[in-house]
RNA sequence: GGGCGAGUAGCUCAGUCGGAUAGAGCACCGGCCUUCUAAGCCGGGGGUUGUGGGUUCGAUUCCCGCCUCGCCCA
């Protein structure tokens, strides 16, 4: 609605500059006041033009307005300032069509997207950095969909990779197990309660160490590992199948890690059918055919098929020069990326571009599927050689959004490169690396946690986790922190309510704050880990937002009426008379807030934000803090003025119920 | 050495296409529960937007140099 406004008045100013002056405007900039007295857009376009047309900034502003005349729905305008030129809404015509308009436009053709987000290597337990992957993924889903489009959501599993490798290595050759070994061991920590990423998050650091611990036995070690890899991705012999338990297992754990944050995911496409499925031999021969691959024959790389980085993202792409002239002309391309070992192999990056063909429809192959896990309303897949008939349709996508933190951008970028480089422009034109920077501990919190913080690290402002360490904060602990934190506060806050309602109470709260702490951040901010800012529930916070919520339910409890019914009955008075003068200070910025949650879902999906959407439902939680302290809506005596109040409690609900559902976040009824 | 990101209040962060008085939260100090839930509200102090130039009527924002920090690549 907000929207639609400003279309409107961006139009007219561009017909009247047509009018007045014969000049056409690219874009008519418009922001808002920096005071709501001021009116609800302002335009600095007469600055712009004050030089071209040689004229004074206001006395163009003043021809501009006189020229506008009267606009639908708005009160009218004037000149502000040097040459500011303000415009002011009709508030009474505004509110009432804010209370009609909530929907989303569909769109006519949705777009069908696919987002990648979690893809934790399944050899440990998720820690808060894959919370904030996940939440943000997750969150952006929510968005994609609440726009109208068609989302499949994907969660990548690497099971076949040098992490898997190193918590089999552990059990092999530290525990002295085999197969029938781990299967035991598995009944005994399912038996004792214990959790099998929490085992293996301790054994993963453990093995780590173990490596070069002992100088003498280092190289046979690492060569261990290597051959443990190897047998892993051949498939077909007992150190595969004690990986594929292993990390199957572990695998179930994170679905329900991320299931108690409302996270959940269609396919589960693995690493293991990429490679048993030969995937990768269809891409390379469509990288070799479009000579996007090159096989160097001389220099560090000789021996390997390359891919040349490109110099520039700007710079068209340069696959289509043949590769042999190149290298003939400059010699061998020393910055070119190995996509092919010298010895055969093949790289993380080609996989991935095999992958990324298939998430495009263009490699010629698919997976075949099983049903894994089994969610409240739907069915997760997991690829599979030979799967189940009756499964749905994935891959495929027009739009991928691939949820990867910021230091996999050059592997990303790579991808692109090659999807340019094989002429699938139109795809790479709609690849989205969302990138996000990582979730490290704060020196306090690593101390806090008994881990040794070395004399330098203790001044710096986060110390970066790491699994190999063993170093960093459990994701199911810091739940279960939120939980017991929530659950003794509702305890003792509402000793009335039964215990399943409590519980409840305390679970929306937990992951309010835990989801609202991830996205208040915006995506290239390191978040500095600290217990103390992730357990408050106090200013920029879920549970803020959530408290506004509960108050206009209260409120409608005790006025025996219904949001839905309290915005309708605005059709009945004319709200105008309060909305503007004095003593209605606060009424309207909670109106003009909340029409703005649609703009709000648009910008987040264009530049990929959802902390943008955060930061506005605080916003219009704040807008309706202040409101409620300056209005006592149950007491007021002016029926029609009433109306107004509770219409203003309830398109604030509306709004702020929305905002927080794409969010992932739900708003009890009482806390 | 190359690439990417960052540097804004004591701390953690916003700041949308270049625009009016650079905003929140935390922390600190003072006030507000007998009126719709105090997980709240109000008031206060706190800023050379890393630094030096440039472009512009106007720069936290755009361009160049330098400094510092982080990540990636070799």
């Amino acid at each position: 609605m907000y929207l639609a406004q400003q279309r409107q008045l961006q139009q007219r100013i561009r017909a009247a500059l047509g009018s007045l002056y014969q000049i056409e405007v690219e874009s008519v900039v418009l922001e808002q006041p920096p005071d709501l007295a001021f009116g609800e857009y302002a335009t600095p376009i007469a600055f712009e033009l004050a030089r071209k047309l040689r004229k004074a900034p206001r006395k163009i502003a003043e021809e501009i307005v006189a020229a506008l005349g009267a606009v639908p729905g708005f009160a009218g305008f004037e000149v502000a300032g040097a040459g500011y030129i303000n415009a002011r809404l009709d508030r009474g015509h505004a509110v009432l069509s804010y209370a009609g308009a909530s929907e989303v436009e569909r769109p006519e053709q949705p777009v069908h997207a696919l987002v990648e987000h979690t893809s934790i290597n399944p050899n440990k337990a998720a820690h808060v950095g894959h919370l904030r992957n996940a939440i943000l993924g997750d969150t952006f889903v929510r968005l994609l969909r609440a726009a109208g489009q068609k989302v499949d959501v994907q969660n990548y599993i690497d099971n076949t990779g040098v992490q898997v490798a190193d918590v089999v290595v552990g059990l092999l050759h530290l525990e002295a197990l085999n197969l029938a070994g781990v299967e035991e061991l598995m009944a005994d920590l399912a038996e004792d309660g214990e959790r099998i990423d929490y085992y293996c998050w301790d054994l993963y650091a453990r093995v780590s160490q173990w490596y070069t611990e002992d100088p003498a036995h280092a190289a046979a070690r690492k060569k261990l590992r290597l051959n443990t890899l190897h047998a892993i991705e051949a498939g077909g012999n007992e150190t595969a199948q004690i990986a594929n338990l292993l990390s199957t297992a572990i695998l179930r754990r994170h679905l329900e890690t991320m299931l108690r944050l409302g996270i959940e995911y269609d396919l589960l496409p693995r690493e293991s059918e990429i490679l048993h499925l030969h995937f990768w031999d269809s891409a390379f021969e469509q990288l070799k055919a479009k000579g996007v691959l090159y096989f160097e024959t001389e220099g560090k790389n000789k021996g390997c098929w390359v891919m040349r980085r490109a110099s520039s993202a700007s710079e068209p792409a340069p696959a289509q020069e043949p590769r042999s002239e190149l290298a003939a002309r400059e010699g061998p391309d020393e910055d070119a990326k190995v996509i092919v070992r010298s010895n055969g192999t093949v790289t993380y990056v080609g996989k991935d571009i095999a992958y990324h063909l298939w998430k495009f429809g263009v490699l010629g192959r698919d997976f075949a599927y099983r049903r894994f896990f089994r969610y409240p309303n739907h069915e997760c897949w997991i690829s599979a050689e030979k799967g189940e008939l009756d499964h749905p349709h994935f891959g495929g996508a027009q739009a991928i959004y691939n949820v990867i933190d910021s230091r996999q951008s050059d592997p990303q970028a790579n991808v692109m490169e090659a999807l340019r480089g094989l002429g699938y422009t139109e795809q790479a034109a709609h690849y989205t690396h969302f990138s996000y920077e990582m979730v490290a501990l704060t020196p306090r919190c690593a101390l806090e946690l008994g881990y040794e913080v070395a004399e330098e690290d203790r001044a710096r402002p986060y110390i970066e986790v790491s699994g190999r360490k063993g170093f960093g904060v459990k994701a199911d602990d810091l739940i279960d922190k939120l939980l017991a934190a929530t659950r003794t506060e509702v305890d003792s806050r509402h000793p009335e309510l039964s215990a399943e309602d409590r519980e409840q109470t305390a679970q929306a709260i937990a992951v309010g704050a835990l989801r609202y702490f991830m996205l208040r951040y915006t995506r290239n901010s390191v978040i500095a880990f600290d217990f103390k800012d992730a357990l408050s529930f106090e200013g920029e916070t879920g549970p803020y937002l959530q408290y506004a919520v509960v108050r206009t339910r209260s409120i409608f409890r005790k006025a025996g009426t219904t949001p839905e019914d309290a915005l309708a009955a605005l059709a009945e008075i004319d709200a105008a008379p309060y909305l503007t003068g004095p003593g209605t200070e606060g009424i309207w910025e909670v109106w003009l807030r909340a029409a703005k949650t649609t703009l709000l879902l648009d910008q987040c999906i264009a530049t990929a934000e959802p902390a943008y959407l955060a930061k506005h439902a605080f916003q219009l939680a704040q807008d309706f803090s202040n409101f409620y302290r300056l209005h006592h809506i149950l007491s007021e005596e002016d029926p029609a003025r009433k109306k107004l109040l509770l219409a203003t409690a309830a398109v604030t609900q509306r709004e702020l119920i929305r905002s927080l559902a794409w969010l992932g976040i739900s708003a009890p009824e009482v806390m």
